[in-house]
DNA sequence: ACAACTGTAGACGACCGGTCTATTTATTAT
DNA sequence: ATAATAAATAGACCGGTCGTCTACAGTTGT
């Protein structure tokens, strides 16, 4: 088994299928894409469910490969953590040209009532973004930086979620305000009064 | 041109879009659903797009029309009345067993990217949505039943998008839990003091 | 040289979206 | 009533793609 060939394939499934959607998106296409011979395929992959599921596990370390460098900079604080992550990804939609959205809210939204298999894989990924948010918040008020008395389990699952919306409206009004409105309203909501103010990164 | 049979190839269609999307659906497929010959598909729509458009108008008058019972029921307040909508759409879902999701959302996911025309339609009805939320906010705000200081279309917005990311959840999670969340926060921003209280309708 | 395994080639049947012509049914004019 | 016209249906057809499979080629170690 070339790790090799079968991580190509993956990796350019998972940018069409972010793009097109898990459907629409062909296993022909793919191969042609990754340079690799159509007869292969089955070859490293079961089927086409057992590839979208390779996918999925892509898609979830992808982004938390991506929240790595803003969780390791010390020089921020908790709340500056989730500014960082949500600044860093409104910068990454920008570049985008506000398409695609979040892969794993685009898959959950396809597949969450077609496929068992996939759900619980999405579900799964979700929660680690949320509980990553989670213990930011838990963080942020130990340090007595949020001080608003709120759940921070349902603060991080409703900053997901609302995440997961804003992405949507940013698809179809090919704007980044709807991301730019997220974060002004989750951070209005942690510091209502304020009281937390950014202090790097310009936001978009 | 029999309107009757045009209607039910568009209602059978919207159903079926709504639970397996738009590529996904076959036309072939709504045609034997909808009892309506192969045939016929072309002497009604000009192509799957022209028919994707109609479904899309089929919808946007849908949820409008699921919004009228609330809207007209003048012992309701304002807020009541926001309260009322989000309590009928989390009944619905449940009845859905947490299935299908807003086809409005789930087109603008699948095809905001995709399709000029989808877009554009889809962000047009959405806009319809947060129209009567924001028109509810400011009835609200001059009856001094919302005293925050909110621009009422941008929270609006921001209602009808968290809504969207909320409903993604539901699908994965099977769960009511991301809806209920969703109204919580929804109302705690609105009436911080929680000065507004329900008096109607249990929520789920 | 040979066997065993890794990887490739390309055909397969089913179905898709889209289109076409022929036919039937309904409407209208005379 | 009948002929002319339009509305609607029937179902075959095309090029293409889907997911899958079986047979073949390349490589490796012995």
């Amino acid at each position: 088994m070339k790790q090799d060939t079968k991580d190509r394939i993956i990796e350019t499934g998972a940018g069409i299928i972010h793009h097109k959607g898990y459907h629409h998106t062909g296993i022909q296409e793919v191969l042609s894409a990754a340079g690799v011979p159509k007869g292969s395929f089955y070859f490293y992959f079961k089927n086409k469910e057992d590839f979208g599921l390779h996918v999925i596990d892509y898609f979830d370390h992808f982004i938390l490969q991506m929240l790595k460098p803003v969780m390791e900079d010390d020089s921020l604080s908790a709340l500056g953590k989730i500014e960082g992550i949500l600044d860093h990804f409104i910068d990454l939609f920008k570049n985008m040209d506000y398409q695609c959205g979040c892969p794993i809210g685009n898959l959950s939204q396809e597949m969450g009532d077609l496929n068992e298999a996939f759900g619980k894989k999405l579900s799964e990924s979700v929660e680690k973004v949320a509980n990553i948010y989670q213990g930011l918040l838990d963080q942020a008020r130990s340090d007595r930086e949020l001080t608003v008395d709120v759940d921070t389990a349902e603060m991080a699952e409703f900053i997901v979620t609302s995440w997961q919306g804003a992405l949507i409206k940013m698809k179809i009004n090919k704007s980044i305000k709807p991301l730019a409105l997220h974060k002004r309203y989750v951070f209005n909501m942690l510091t209502p009064n304020g009281a937390y103010k950014k202090e790097k990164k310009t936001m978009g």
